[in-house]
DNA sequence: GTTCCGAATAAAATCGATTTTCATTGTGTC
DNA sequence: GACACAATGAAAATCGATTTTATTCGGAAC
């Protein structure tokens, strides 16, 4: 499962989890020996890990005082998903324009693999496919940076879906959603992919926007760094 | 004027510099060892910032072998063109929406600089200023993800920029352009100002987009990783 | 002559120890 | 009692040495 070539990727990977789980909560210290500790390995592979993924705005890093988990917010939730939003749709766009054989092909499978899993028993391989399977909408998008921006998004995104803890969607027909996506993708029809595709992340932040509304209103304020 | 807390961050400036100005050729192999000594520091904060350059798309990793300067291609730049073109859209179009008076005064402060400055005898401190007025007409555009974004494909055109070694640009009133765009800017004319961002990046790209295709043909093919 | 294997070399990756920096606490003075 | 300042502790940052990995080169076998 875990194929790293080196022991940076192999933290780069596991902190990333960490914090996109919320297993580091928003607004904690990092601590590097902690880490270090916990991950059995030196200090060096740790703050390169940590160093990526600041750059990669999963972890906030506060020079000469160390590194932190980001700060989570209403107000940055909806900023992050308008413009996942956004840069999403020009990805998709692009790739209905240029995908494949190989491309309408990858999507057919991935819809398939994700609609054979079952989200609550099998959380991780979930999680895995799905990601998988929006990259794969994407995937034919020929702007190399517009990819890498999705795939940051996406990051962010699911961050805060698990932030949220929301243990049950109310009832909403998900694989439906992914099916008419992929299908109006694979028809050619940009126009009514994007929408879908854009409503489908808007229904979802609605839930999680009530949800972290009602956790701020709480007292559950994470405060910034 | 090197004002870094620590030396990673100063590394990471340095090697960005190194491979934006093209001292770092396009393809060519980045040794740790020989950056330690140039930058006479130890290895472990040549690799950190090397890690964040990765991150950021300016440097290439290969894991287990090293760092390489990215590759160039007329393909890559013109798709980075593009992407540069929709997204600096966007953000530019968001800032006018919600810019206020500090927004504009940034960008009328940084315009006279930049006219006050001769882009030949004063080259380091030009395209300083350029950066910031460029950064400050899209300060105002509430999704700092987008800003990272757009920080980044301006770091990335400027490296094609200094690679394809535009000596002399063909006769064009750079400062007017920038006049226009702000003017239109300020004036909360949002398409107008989008569009005339849009063709600024696109007019430059034109010449780049010949001088490169030039360098391709007479042999200059840098091989990609 | 070509292919396969193994030693030698070069470089990246990692570690453990040291140095530097920041935050906190305590002390003295006004 | 409040403020400035020094001492202390904790953690990040850095270094130099060691370990691991990839590549290259040379020789033997087919």
């Amino acid at each position: 499962m875990d194929l790293h070539r080196s022991l940076t990727s192999l933290a780069h990977h596991k902190i990333r989890e960490m914090v996109l789980s919320g297993e580091l909560p928003p607004g904690s210290r990092i601590q590097i020996d902690a880490l270090r500790k916990k991950l059995d390995m030196g200090a060096s592979p740790v703050r390169e890990a940590l160093s990526i993924l600041s750059s990669e705005q999963l972890v906030v890093r506060n020079e000469q005082r160390g590194f932190w988990a980001p700060a989570i917010s209403l107000e940055d939730f909806g900023v992050l998903l308008d413009t996942r939003c956004r840069v999403e749709a020009m990805a998709f766009a692009d790739a209905i324009e240029h995908g494949g054989t190989e491309w309408e092909e990858r999507i057919v499978l991935l819809q398939y693999r994700l609609n054979a899993l079952d989200r609550v028993s099998n959380k991780a391989a979930w999680e895995s496919c799905h990601r998988d399977f929006h990259a794969a909408l994407i995937a034919a998008c020929p702007s190399r940076y517009l990819l890498s921006f999705c795939a940051q998004l996406y990051d962010l995104a699911v961050r805060y879906r698990n932030v949220a803890r929301l243990a049950a969607y109310p009832e909403r027909r998900i694989a439906e959603e992914h099916s008419a996506i992929s299908s109006a993708a694979l028809a050619r029809d940009a126009d009514r992919a994007v929408a879908l595709l854009v409503d489908h992340y808007r229904k979802t932040g609605e839930f999680l926007y009530q949800k972290l509304a009602e956790q701020e209103r709480s007292g559950g304020a994470r405060a910034a760094s």
